[in-house]
DNA sequence: AACGAATATATCTTTTCCCATATATTACGT
DNA sequence: ACGTAATATATGGGAAAAGATATATTCGTT
């Protein structure tokens, strides 16, 4: 008993849709496909909000359980959630697609290059 | 002079996703993918809500460039902006897989098969 | 030109969302 | 135990979104 099955998780659509339709959880959710783990201050530093804001705004993916987290220390750690269908990851794929190049995104991935002091710090340059 | 250069059209992913966020639209938005071209009292009708209501979201598809619309005498047809660009398109199909078989999506297909008197008339059964 | 059908818009109310700011929590170092 | 750093939550106010209902527009028909 207690037969651990799988079940795959279930996402309205109109829970990823409200979620991505604000631009900065976009942003993070477009950041965090280039990175696979980010902490709340790399996220803050990245797109150049207020701390309360970024956490707020994670806070609300996080319930829509598009992204999972994960405490190390002081730092917590977020990841796209990995049990996400496989519809709602191409989505988010297809999306990167779409905003490759273009503002504000472009300049998060290059706001993040330029940190100093990431704490996780990428282990392979 | 006046080229007619090819301008490629432009989506914002906040515009996209604030559209199709709410589930009414998304409704409309499946039924065109399946159905090139829907009249306004197909849509209701296979929807089930009231015509003001199809229609205003409607407008709000049209104003964020997802559809267009063509009148034929009473009726106005609408379709999927055949313009949108390929990432758009590719959200929207990978979205139909997500929704395949779910509640209300495959009703709104059914409701549509069953009813009387549509205008447009498939042409080929 | 008058009527009816299909669709669109306007108005009002209610709700939901978002920002800014303040404050609380959690963990590490001394 | 205290201080501090990283993150989270709470609160209050303002703006945008949505539903319901009423009314307007547009076109075909007689």
């Amino acid at each position: 008993m207690g037969k651990d099955i799988f079940v795959p998780m279930n996402i309205l659509p109109s829970t990823l849709y409200s979620a991505i339709a604000h631009e900065t959880r976009l942003r993070c959710l477009m950041l965090l496909l280039e990175h696979d783990e980010l902490c709340v201050c790399e996220l803050t530093h990245a797109i150049g909000a207020a701390q309360p804001t970024i956490s707020r705004h994670l806070a609300h993916l996080r319930e829509a359980e598009l992204v999972s987290d994960r405490r190390e220390g002081l730092w917590i750690y977020y990841r796209i959630n990995p049990e996400l269908p496989v519809w709602v990851t191409n989505v988010l794929q297809e999306t990167a697609n779409g905003v490759r190049g273009v503002a504000p995104f472009t300049e998060d991935l290059a706001m993040l290059k330029q940190m100093p002091n990431r704490p996780g710090a990428p282990r392979c340059a």
